[in-house]
RNA sequence: GGGGGUGUAGCUCAGUUGGUUAGAGCGAUCGCCUGUCACGCGAUAGGUCGAGGGUUCGAGUCCCUUCACUCCCGCCA
């Protein structure tokens, strides 16, 4: 028999009354009546009321025992009366009565409360993560964490993939985040870098003939944190298939997610099969390409209104003739909201640093016309143009803005959450994912004005792609996806580009030359060179999924020991200082800027 | 790099228009209490009001600088 326990806490049960049993764990709470001492103890399972009396010997010891200290009782299993019984705990139709206890680990007096579930700075949280972690929200969410890590695992073996590891120690990639570097020892002068994401190194397990990969992979970018972004690491569950086209990575990643989102969570999906957006529809009805699809409300291109003669609201009319255009939103049935609502969305838009939100309410009073501090810009057929373009009725409201595409996508998408929010449009009980596609190959560079990859530089083209085409890259469409759910970007994919002629064609258009290619993805160009499956895959991150069902707003809630805003780690103190020697060894020499 | 929020007892917070000795609950310590499950009751200890500077007869409160935590923008192929 071990020595600690006979039983966890939260395993007894009326069946076990009578039984002489031991239990090992932390004191959770003390309740003390003088004579009469009740005693929550905690472990990992659950919890188990333990009581003892003055009658017993160790009474005095046990009611000064600090909460947190780690015990092992042992004692009687004892029936509770039915007006104590306490219907919260798996346990609560018993106690323990304590006949003798034993400290396993003392406990000094607790910088913050465990069995508390009030909220604390994040700083004494993250400094004492070993004892927030004790406490039971967080103990639930990393327990589902790894629950749900576990059925994604199981489920990839079952689609028949072959789960391998890659290197951690790998090369630096001239695209994308910024790398965190590892001197190395043995090359003076040379860095490692720790991989963003296993990119090339998944291609060549497909080049090497796995058919299908997975792992749940750690990933590393040096990059400012977020609420949904852990500075410095992160986990995707990163797979790769061979001779697939994107229908067929659709499904499995669909499939996927459904049974997991249906498994851990009791909110309802919004679609079983992910609708599927294009990239330049998404940015235009959303202005994002990551849109919460559980929010109704969508953006319209009314910038032709601006044109036209009864339309007399000069400023966006020059704004308009000078390139600008006008973007709106439309929400159902408000005209009776407050005057205080519609200035509260434009003061919102002006303390974000925008122009502001202009706005008209459709109403119809024998006359149609609009109401509102721009109405009267408005002719009768104008506002029925819009309303054909919007899609809206009498009683509805319009809001718009005008400026530059980008600015313009930025505001209305921004504009989109916080009216929906304000209108308590979004259901929260829902999870509601959509696929968005064809993503652009290429982009324009706003600052040096040269043709750069959008996303992807290993993504494979769509259509035909003769010299004509070329011509235009910026109208090449890329098999390249993302999924998103509740406007939280969960991953991106893409099919590959397996030919190594073609690749140097769109790294030229990207203004690299062979040689650079040559030097820059020696790995995977020398691959692709000796026979390469047509290939792709994608990554959802594990961390967001596990947030969104755990339903926490921060990716920290479901991180084991997560480091703060500024990637510290406040318990184990890192980043921390190394010695001279250290360095030495490495050949490095420090030059702090002051 | 930029913008917003927060910072008062070990923890969570209150603190009015600038005005005497900065408060509460939890926790700690001590005492009372045999059916609680956020047990109850009484007492005690516990404060660089994040730090520095300024205005003022007087600053937790106003101003400036700075630090920490956090949210957002930039960044994140």
């Amino acid at each position: 028999m071990n020595k600690y326990r006979t039983h966890n806490c939260s395993e007894l049960r009326k069946k076990d009354i009578g039984n002489t049993i031991s239990l090992s764990g932390w004191i959770n709470k003390k309740r003390d009546h003088g004579n009469l001492l009740f005693i929550d103890l905690r472990d990992n399972y659950g919890i188990t009321q333990c009581i003892i009396d003055k009658g017993n010997k160790n009474f005095l010891d046990l009611e000064k025992t600090q909460l947190e200290t780690v015990i092992k009782i042992e004692g009687k299993v004892v029936n509770r009366s039915n007006e104590t019984i306490n219907k919260d705990i798996k346990t609560g139709e018993i106690e323990v009565a304590i006949d003798k206890f034993e400290i396993l680990g003392t406990c000094k007096e607790l910088p913050m409360p465990v069995f508390s579930d009030q909220e604390y700075a994040e700083e004494i949280r993250l400094k004492y993560r070993f004892l927030d972690l004790r406490r039971k929200k967080i103990h639930e969410n990393i327990i589902l964490r790894s629950k749900v890590i576990s059925f994604i695992r199981d489920e990839m073996i079952k689609f028949g993939f072959l789960e391998f590891q890659t290197p951690i120690l790998t090369s630096s990639s001239p695209e994308g985040a910024r790398d965190f570097l590892v001197p190395s020892r043995l090359n003076p002068g040379k860095f490692y870098a720790l991989p963003q994401a296993p990119q090339q190194f998944k291609q060549l397990i497909m080049v090497s003939g796995f058919d299908k990969y997975f792992q749940i992979a750690p990933c590393f970018r040096d990059e400012d944190a977020r609420a949904d972004r852990s500075p410095g690491e992160f986990y995707q569950l990163d797979l790769e298939m061979s001779f697939v086209e994107q229908e067929d990575i659709f499904n499995v990643v669909e499939k996927l997610l459904v049974n997991t989102f249906k498994k851990f969570s009791n909110k309802k999906l919004m679609y079983n099969k992910f609708p599927k957006i294009s990239y330049l529809d998404a940015m235009l009805m959303y202005g994002t390409d990551k849109p919460d699809l559980r929010n109704p409300l969508i953006i319209n291109d009314i910038t032709e209104i601006f044109t036209r003669d009864d339309v007399s609201f000069e400023i966006f009319k020059k704004l308009v003739k000078s390139g600008s255009k006008v973007r709106c939103i439309s929400t159902k049935n408000t005209k009776d909201k407050p005057r205080s609502f519609f200035d509260g969305i434009d003061k919102w838009a002006k303390d974000e640093g925008y122009s502001g939100l202009a706005y008209f309410t459709i109403e119809k009073d024998g006359e149609l016309s609009a109401k509102g501090p721009i109405g009267k810009f408005f002719s009768k057929e104008a506002i029925m143009e819009i309303m054909k373009k919007t899609n809206s009725e009498v009683g509805d409201s319009i809001f718009l803005a005008c400026g530059k595409q980008k600015e313009l996508e930025k505001i209305t998408s921004q504009a989109r959450d916080k009216i929906a929010n304000e209108l308590e449009l979004i259901d929260d009980n829902i999870f509601a994912f959509c696929w968005i596609v064809d993503y652009p190959m290429f982009e324009r560079d706003e600052i040096t004005n040269n043709i750069k990859f959008s996303h992807n530089p290993f993504s494979m083209p769509q259509g035909d792609l003769s010299n004509k085409n070329l011509e235009n890259p910026l109208d090449i469409l890329a098999y390249q996806y993302d999924i998103v759910c509740n406007g939280i970007e969960l991953s991106s994919g893409a099919i590959r580009n397996h030919k190594p002629e073609l690749m140097y064609k769109l790294f030229s258009i990207a203004g690299y030359n062979k040689n650079q290619v040559d030097e820059k993805f020696t790995g995977m160009i020398n691959a692709l060179s000796y026979g390469a499956p047509p290939h792709g895959g994608i990554a959802p991150g594990i961390d967001r999924i596990v947030m969104l069902l755990a339903n926490e707003k921060n990716i920290r809630e479901v991180t084991m020991f997560p480091m703060n805003q500024n990637a510290q780690d406040l318990m184990m103190n890192a980043p921390s200082d190394v010695d001279e020697q250290q360095l030495k060894e490495l050949n490095l020499a420090l030059k702090i800027k002051k």
